[in-house]
DNA sequence: CATTGGTATTTTGCATGCCAAATACAGATG
DNA sequence: CATCTGTATTTGGCATGCAAAATACCAATG
């Protein structure tokens, strides 16, 4: 009875957490930044008949986005989407910076040798002048570099921290990698960490991936004056 | 008319947050660890009915209690206070020592010397035999010292990501301050890093607060085993 | 006596209704 | 014509009701 090994069917996919994804998914495929200021604006009620729930599932959803900081309330008038400012972004990516270090520390002081492998593979075929070419896979695989950084911690708690700053490092980068040569940059610095992580040089690893979060953040911080 | 400087007033304490904050409250003063499992269930209709509200501002504290770890959800089967094991502790200080390691990086770069002056101030009359012998307030001092690196980095994203972890590390504190000579090591250790700080060494202010953390970690890894 | 099957009870998840706060707007007033 | 005031409308906050899922309990059966 017990040899059948069973896993359990989850039907966990409650109302609200499917509320939650949908408008989580929504806001990030949104360029926030190019739309009406009015459309910023959730409303409640309009969002329930959309999805075809009630409102309470809606507000449960809202609570957790606004915890992630995707949506800010105002009292007694609701929520919008929240967008970030040049300062909010620096400031995302200075604390990402201190959660993807110290995963790259632990990474390489814990990780298996078959888990650091898949780091490698993440950039398995952009080479030279494909790269160019295709920027936006690249930048994609760039973001699943850093997130299995995090992944690689095998801390759970440093995960679902840096989980809520992910989604608002998706938008950055997107908006950052396609100025002038950072991709060349780039791709020598991941080489460099796969390099100090696969040695387990945990100081090294920590110290590179730090570095570059910091010249990302001073990048945004002297262009990209349109925000 | 203008001339009168009122604040405006806040009537922003909407029965959510008052739950939310009572049920954190709550759970803080608790200590987890010696009680009856039993009393870890929160039972949506009793805190209704004990804090005299409906069921609707529970849930969404609730939900935004679970979004911070303190509480864990299971579907269908309601809200439990969540109690943290030995691994779990250490992924929590070992995240709390990426953020505060940054922060300490940042307030060596960015903060006031004014400001800077105020973690001296935390620590002002805890000398010599006062020090062992009014154990608890240390403990608090000790915490609010740790909270206070991470405000003067000036990164609002940073402190409101630790904020959720601070209450993590409050519990930790409690239970390993009055261990063996670890609050002699520990003022020592907040001197050094103090002083870092106070003469612009960034790079050390990060590597003296990450060491302190893993420090923490190595100790609750090694004693603590009735977790 | 152990185990299975069915029923009652408890409890969460969602829907809906009401109320109060905030805004928008129009009319009045100087 | 500008401004102020009162009213209507919109909208979020909370209470409550209902249904389904999960458990607990009990009786029946081998």
């Amino acid at each position: 009875m017990a040899a059948l090994g069973l896993a359990a069917i989850r039907a966990d996919t409650s109302i609200s957490v499917r509320v939650y994804d949908a408008i989580k998914q929504a806001i990030t495929e949104t360029n926030l930044y190019e739309i009406d200021p009015a459309d910023l604006r959730l409303d409640e009620r309009e969002l329930a008949a959309r999805l075809g729930v009630s409102r309470t599932p809606i507000r449960e959803a809202l609570v957790r986005l606004e915890h992630e900081g995707l949506v800010t309330s105002i009292p007694r008038r609701g929520y919008l989407i929240a967008r970030k400012s040049k300062a909010e972004l620096i400031e995302i990516i200075l604390t990402w910076a201190a959660l993807e270090s110290m995963a790259a520390r632990l990474a390489a002081q814990h990780a298996s040798d078959d888990a650091l492998h898949s780091l490698r593979e993440i950039f398995a075929g952009f080479e030279g002048e494909r790269l160019a070419a295709e920027l936006d896979e690249y930048s994609d695989a760039n973001l699943r570099f850093h997130a299995r950084i995090i992944e690689l911690s095998g801390n759970e708690t440093l995960r679902r921290t840096a989980e809520g700053i992910l989604i608002h490092m998706r938008a950055i980068r997107h908006r950052t990698i396609g100025e002038n040569q950072r991709f060349e940059r780039s791709i020598v610095d991941h080489r460099h960490i796969i390099e100090a992580i696969e040695r387990r040089d945990a100081e090294e690893a920590e110290r590179l991936v730090r570095d570059h979060a910091l010249a990302l953040a001073a990048h945004v911080d002297a262009n990209d004056n349109d925000l």
